[in-house]
DNA sequence: TCTTGACTTAGAGTACGCTCTAAGATGTAC
DNA sequence: GTACATCTTAGAGCGTACTCTAAGTCAAGA
């Protein structure tokens, strides 16, 4: 009917739930979508391919509020393009450090993975000599 | 007064809000901390190597429950340490995911950054025509 | 003695990002 | 025509992890 995707086709490809798919437009991190006539909405590839780009910034920790910032000069055209590269930049920052920050996290909780079985190695040789005393 | 550290020294330590630690005790993710004469908490070096331990499961993305699971079983002392071990590699695991997928992320973020730098020369360079067109 | 400040408790409140509900409209299958 | 699915809306509710409040205790300093 009319043409585009459904909401259940959307929330589909993306992963994100109908409810959210509402949800994001109703607060402005989409545009309005389209509608056929029956007043279901229709998506655009290009809707999909911007909800996508918006799910990439949430998995990657970007706050709700910046999104909006973003969408914000978005429906403002070319002429802010410039702050959208600003932010994406920072953005870009902020995940370089989180990704930094995790692997450092990474190799301490390896490191502690480790003692766990220098520990586990210890108690399994006192089970030994316990054993043998036993004999 | 007695010995230990304050709990406003160990929330400047851990970086932890002094409501944090004691939400944090009070949820059994700490033990019973020590008290000095008057009532007032003392934490020993060893609370403040747990507590920093706990913020690296924290800021890894580890829910509360488990980090809960994980205390309980401490509490427990040696016999549980191959179930602490199997939570923690299960935790690194998800670590590693995590990782590749921000990296993901990080590198289609780059790529779209690039597009808008690619954007503004464009609007750059037809400026520039348009400029030249007025002389 | 009075004030100040650091602490204590139980429990209420908050921010965030969804997630669900209820009531109703529309289209398809039998 | 009637059952059923799929959608619509406004608005309420929820889970997580804090975060704060109010009332009170205690000890040190002026």
């Amino acid at each position: 009917m009319d043409q585009g995707l459904t909401i259940k086709e959307v929330a589909h490809i993306t992963g994100l739930s109908e409810h959210t798919l509402r949800y994001y437009e109703r607060i402005g991190l989409l545009d309005a979508i389209e509608r056929a006539s029956n007043g279901h909405r229709r998506y655009s590839e290009r809707d999909v391919a911007w909800i996508e780009f918006l799910n990439r910034l949430r998995l990657t920790g970007m706050p709700i509020r910046h999104m909006q910032e973003f969408a914000d000069y978005r429906r403002q055209g070319d002429p802010t393009i410039r702050q959208r590269r600003c932010l994406l930049e920072a953005h870009e920052q902020a995940l370089v450090q989180q990704i930094a920050a995790l692997e450092r996290h990474l190799t301490a909780i390896r490191d502690k993975i480790q003692h766990y079985n220098l520990i586990f190695v210890q108690h399994y040789k006192t089970m030994e000599i316990t054993e043998n005393a036993n004999e």
